[in-house]
DNA sequence: GTCAGTCTCAACTGGATGTTGAGAATGGAG
DNA sequence: CTCCATTCTCAACATCCAGTTGAGACTGAC
């Protein structure tokens, strides 16, 4: 197994040409990183990995972006994808400084509160806890900002009631904030268009997919919202 | 609960007014923050914690450092520790924000860390670091979902080309996403009404608190949006 | 034929990042 | 003073990521 007589390397070849840079890759961890979608060599006939010298390239990229710029390894597939759709973020550079990389942002957000959705209020508990008067509720609900489900209130009407009433501290009153309800019922429908075929398949696995998609787009929309009030209130001085 | 009357926060306090920014932080991850290292808060002769203006910038840091630039902990501490130390962190390049030294603005806590908000990309940059397509872009600046200032891009332009990056990975388009620019106008909109008055005020505190009531009136209105959007989606079920 | 090299697949490991719960103390509101 | 929400610590637990390990089988160069 001295001269390579074929066009390709095997998985122990690639494995001594990048050991030079990467003293602990392994050839398990090779195969790892196969199993993970970042890299994909041919195969022989029988079964055995054959890695060309442009698979040799990603793998080195994708260990000197774990290893100088931290990244996790889904991010660094992402930069790979984009890379290969064409978009060009990075240049590889055996040795150079830090490539530049396009980091796609992510959500890594497991968004676990122990948020009280299962919280179950009378109208005085929640007036009582979230300190707001009995005629804002009143206005908030003729509003739809707030609703019971049944005949309780659940931790986001909690939620809600907290965050209005200190506005309310501010001078804002409930009529000021129809407008949000309009607001996060757009998105809700939104939402809904890009989980309702998900919804719509018989398996269940896709039903869970749908739940995580769905808290996912729920996570970038907030986040999207707040960059844009956060950037809208920069520009004003 | 309401006023603090003090001249710092309670861990509660500094709960709420990073909540807008990131949603997913606890008290339980603030409390493990510090057990690694990354802040050491005050505390009060009982052994509550206080947080002064300068903790809570940290703690920002931290939270940007982890979620935009994926970084580990470890890895964050030690750039911390180098700033500590006046020296230039060892920084990774790409579209993110680096920390940068003492921009020191009049306030009594002189916050040592920017959010990247003074962040200034050329479009080139911005579209390498968000991974947007250049049609896309050119969609929402036409939306006005995104507009550089002046000739460059700012750190808010990048978080918004980011989420926006994302959706489309759900199949969400630009042209999907206007209302969430008229929302965020909204928000803006009543924000300014609130604060206008303080700022014609002459005196320059009254400035320094029209500042601080306006994060915290977008941190509220960031909230409660997410609470409306939370609150409608379980409704869907 | 032999034996180093390779294959798959499932189980396991160790570190990072938090979360949960018990039990106790604190402090602000009424 | 009395509540009760908030905070405290500390240990145990949970979850995800990034691989490692080992069993058992196949391949192919000498």
């Amino acid at each position: 197994m001295s001269v390579p007589a074929r066009a390709y390397l095997s998985i122990g070849e690639v494995l001594s040409k990048l050991r030079g840079d990467f003293p602990d890759i392994t050839i398990s961890k090779i195969r790892f990183l196969e199993s993970e979608g970042l890299i994909e060599p041919q195969r022989t006939p029988s079964g055995y990995r054959k890695f060309t010298n442009v698979d040799l390239e990603r793998l080195r990229y994708v260990l000197l972006a774990q290893r100088d710029q931290y990244l996790p390894l889904r991010v660094i597939k992402e930069n790979l994808d984009a890379l290969d759709r064409g978009l060009q973020p990075a240049q590889i550079a055996g040795g150079a400084p830090t490539p530049r990389l396009a980091t796609v942002d992510g959500e890594l957000a497991p968004s676990n509160f122990a948020d009280g959705s299962d919280l179950r209020l009378s109208r005085d508990e929640l007036i009582k806890s979230s300190g707001l008067k009995d005629e804002q509720l009143v206005e908030l609900e003729s509003y739809g900002l707030i609703a019971p489900r049944g005949r309780h209130y659940d931790g986001d009407a909690l939620a809600i009631a907290r965050a209005v009433t200190e506005m309310a501290g501010f001078g804002i009153e409930p009529r000021h904030l129809r407008s949000f309800k309009s607001a996060a019922d757009r998105e809700i429908g939104l939402i809904e268009q890009v989980i309702t075929p998900l919804l719509r398949q018989k398996n269940s696995e896709a039903k869970a997919r749908a739940e995580e998609v769905q808290r996912e787009i729920a996570s970038l929309s907030v986040r999207l919202h707040a960059a844009l009030v956060r950037g809208g209130l920069h520009r004003l001085r």
